[in-house]
DNA sequence: CCAAAAGTGTTTCACTTACACCCATGA
DNA sequence: TCATGGGTGTAAGTGAAACACTTTTGG
């Protein structure tokens, strides 16, 4: 090693608030540990940074070994770094947070039959070291950038209906939105292609499909426009 | 050391962006490296982080260090771990931002004669590692968060004038704001304290000076209020 | 024909914006 | 008395919120 230090150094880790949507709300993903410290516990996954490895891509890293997806929304969160958020010894971690498409097959099949499991991600079990704080902190910002950042999209599959856009946003402002206000305001924007397709099978009048215009979104932030909900 | 760990470890410091307001607008304040790399370079009051030191202490004694206050305003702004961010190895930063009050003549002793100076925050010199980032990331949250956190207060003395605090908001949105529509406003939060005081020495009418109350403003803020310039 | 969700406009109210003059003070 | 910033109100426009019924489809 170049150089030597005054002082002994932390331990850096990554961990990753993973949160996906079904039917009844908003889930995240939690490992259950295998060993100790916190045996039996669940857990935020996450691990070393190694010391080439740039920050994103550690938890990239792990994001992938849970869900094998590896394009999704990440976002760094916060650093946690209590002196004694670790029995052992210190440890210093940089927490992201992730949104994945649950429609998306490959992430059942990566978290089927594995010491990993979905659960309510505003009532969650007993969580390992500070994790529940972090959880919490990864929640707090969701609820606040889901506001003004279209983040809302990247918990969809590519083609959605405007009820499910609805409902991701229900879920996570955890109030009811006004159906009609709702679909004037989101349109209004003129970031959704409607698209020529239907929802299939259902007992009802089957709704209209749309995509969100992401290129479109990023030609108008960068002259200014504001998305809002 | 009671562990051995499969790969080697980035080092951790903490960086500090430290902003303050004076008449010719916002600064922040910067240290000439008296050392290689980057010698003579400007870059941002920083250092290592010890093993049993919490990072937001850290960043403190870097604040205090350079500018001799100790209880003001300091947010974790963003962790930078780029792999070649250092020529020399692998280091981790923390990067905080701190607003000061630059009324405030201890800050105005601690940095008079040494290697620190303030500089236009939207105009630095050429910056050491990637300190124009992180500046960067700074100015870009401050201008953010001042819309929806009374922050403007914290770069202001206890007592001040609706002008100031119009002229602080400006300086950090970089735009003009209307006086009447500004006053109307901000008075109409319940907020501000009206205090039987006046500017001295002025050539022209004396303003009434104002207090923030911070503790109206927590209670407020628990039953759901929203401060939003 | 029934159940279930899709789809659609208008009114009201609150808030934002634009805007100009007199006042108090010290030089 | 002049220069400088302090202090004040109103009208017009824009956007948010509240609200109910008809349509389509499969069972």
């Amino acid at each position: 090693m170049p150089y030597t230090y005054e002082y002994a150094r932390p331990s850096l880790t990554v961990d990753v608030v993973i949160f996906g949507l079904d039917d009844s709300g908003l889930k995240v993903l939690l490992i259950q540990r295998g060993q100790e410290p916190f045996r039996g516990r669940w857990a935020l996954p996450g691990g070393f940074v190694r010391v080439d490895e740039p920050l994103e891509t550690a938890a990239r890293r792990e994001l992938e070994e849970e869900t094998g997806v590896r394009s999704v929304y990440l976002e760094q969160l916060y650093t946690f770094g209590g002196v004694d958020r670790d029995p052992r010894e210190r440890i210093v971690t940089v927490a992201y947070y992730a949104l994945v498409k649950l429609s998306d097959h490959r992430i059942q099949a990566a978290t089927d039959a594995r010491d990993a499991a979905w659960f309510p991600a505003a009532s969650p079990p007993k969580l390992a070291f500070d994790h529940a704080t972090i959880l919490q902190s990864a929640l707090t910002r969701l609820r606040g950038k889901v506001r003004y950042q279209p983040l809302g999209f990247e918990l969809l599959p590519a083609r959605f209906t405007l009820s499910q856009l609805q409902h991701v946003y229900e879920a996570i402002l955890d109030r009811p939105l006004d159906k009609r206000n709702f679909r004037k305001k989101i349109l209004g924007m003129g970031l959704l292609v409607e698209l020529n397709e239907f929802e299939q099978d259902v007992a009802h009048r089957a709704a209209r499909l749309y995509s969100f215009d992401q290129k479109r979104y990023e030609r108008l932030a960068e002259k200014g426009f504001n998305f809002e909900l």
